[in-house]
DNA sequence: GGGCCTCGTATTACAATGCGATACGCTTGA
DNA sequence: TCAAGCGTATCGCATTGTAATACGAGGCCC
């Protein structure tokens, strides 16, 4: 959950510097507002000097912030900055923007724009009008591609190979007691999705939840993104949110495939 | 507008291969989606085999996405979890986000959530249901604290000299015909949010919009956020929109300031 | 209230590491 | 066909980051 990518071997274009400058902003997804010295050091498993010289860096630049009183840092605003960099000029995700936020005013449920990136999805738009678990609301959140609607989705775009591929590399610990995490039980899964044209989950990421998804197929075929719409069974049975959402989407997904966004 | 910090002096503490590899992400801040080597350089002011160097090591990391077939570069997915981690930690945004949420159900126009960041706010919540500018979606925008209704609203919350100090040394360049860039015309704006309670700002952001905004306090009695509604002139009066969600405002504000979120 | 532990900060000698000039092969367009 | 510009690879040098160490301040427990 900490560090998706692989730290690479000794390689003479390899900056190491700047691998444990990012790591110190890496520490920061434990989930904890502040950290001190020590701690930010043993979350990077450096000693305290290096801890000393990176944060003192990260916090000149604004990529941390420091308080007076405590001197315990936190990660810096500046890191929205990027965020809205990548956001601003990423072609799929600003072509989407206003069908996402039609989607939600048609249904009144909350949809989302979510990303491919190998093991997981990455959120990239939410739209909602409810008042909703603080997480959900959050973009740049991971979830495991291969119990997420979206991720499922998304996976039936992908040649069988591929798919066995990330299944493999990926740690399927269920989320829920109705998460399916059994490979045969996911691969099932997707089939279905491939068949429909959109993915459906009951309850497998959080209790109480439904959620159907649909690809969007970037210009090489492959499967960029996913929008997602997500329901409560307390007003839904999974049955009728299907009916009424799944087909809609799997349009609305295929409307926004097959152009030049995502790549080049 | 790309570097809000000053770049520091010589200093042993300070890691320099951190803060180019940063830069190299600074880089981006153009809007451009996909950036060549030389590009890379040139915006950085550096040559081309240190571009090279720290592209290498980003795209591993993958905080920089490489296109396969053109070989250029772009921001990676990774810059998003970033900003996850920002947000879920913070217990301001965490605990205004219902409170921002309920406001643009009331309301029906948008509602945005920006932190104080010395010459800039900064958006961190946005909410609206209706089909916006793209760039009024995103989270991360920076924009002048000087003539934004929420940076007056905080501006009006300092002590004046730190006002004449934050207002010497920004960029006084109109963003639209009717934004108030004279220094006295602004100090006149933000004396006025002090006695209201809340800003109002009429075409200076963008033609055509109006905004009213006020600031949260935090517990050191320093602002630390704004609240702002923004609407369309094409349905409303600025005089009937200030009437109307003003004191609402005011006193939303009021209700999130003076807890222990946002410091310490 | 005194002593101890842990924190953040500052310094320094050392060599590993990042540096940047250079060269190569490829694609593109004139 | 050639030249310009690109991404990529190599390498000797010294700059720059390293990590051990020491200091002083603050907080906690006995």
């Amino acid at each position: 959950m900490t560090a998706p990518r692989k730290p690479p071997k000794a390689d003479p274009l390899y900056v190491a510097s700047l691998e444990k400058g990012l790591n110190v902003l890496g520490a920061f997804s434990s989930g904890q507002q502040f950290m001190n010295l020590r701690e930010i050091a043993e979350a990077c498993g450096t000693d305290k000097s290096t801890a000393q010289r990176f944060t003192h860096t990260l916090s000149q630049l604004g990529y941390l912030e420091k308080c007076a009183k405590t001197k315990r840092f936190s990660l810096g605003k500046r890191v929205l900055e990027l965020s809205f960099n990548y956001l601003r000029a990423n072609a799929l995700v600003e072509a989407a923007s206003p069908v996402l936020i039609e989607l939600q005013r048609a249904t009144g449920e909350r949809v989302n724009l979510s990303l491919f990136d190998d093991l997981s999805i990455l959120y990239a738009i939410r739209q909602s009008s409810k008042r909703e678990y603080y997480f959900s609301t959050l973009i740049g959140r991971r979830m495991p591609i291969w119990s997420s609607s979206g991720g499922r989705a998304m996976l039936a775009a992908l040649p069988r190979a591929e798919v066995n591929d990330i299944l493999k590399r990926s740690d399927l610990k269920p989320l829920t007691p109705r998460t399916i995490h059994d490979p045969a039980g996911i691969r099932k899964k997707i089939a279905q999705a491939q068949q429909k044209g959109y993915a459906l989950t009951v309850e497998e990421g959080v209790m109480g939840e439904v959620v159907v998804a649909a690809a969007i197929i970037d210009a090489d075929g492959r499967p960029a993104a996913a929008i997602h719409i997500a329901g409560s069974l307390g007003e839904w049975t999974a049955e009728r949110f299907e009916r009424k959402f799944g087909p809609l989407l799997a349009e609305t997904a295929q409307r926004l495939s097959h152009h030049r966004f995502a790549n080049r």
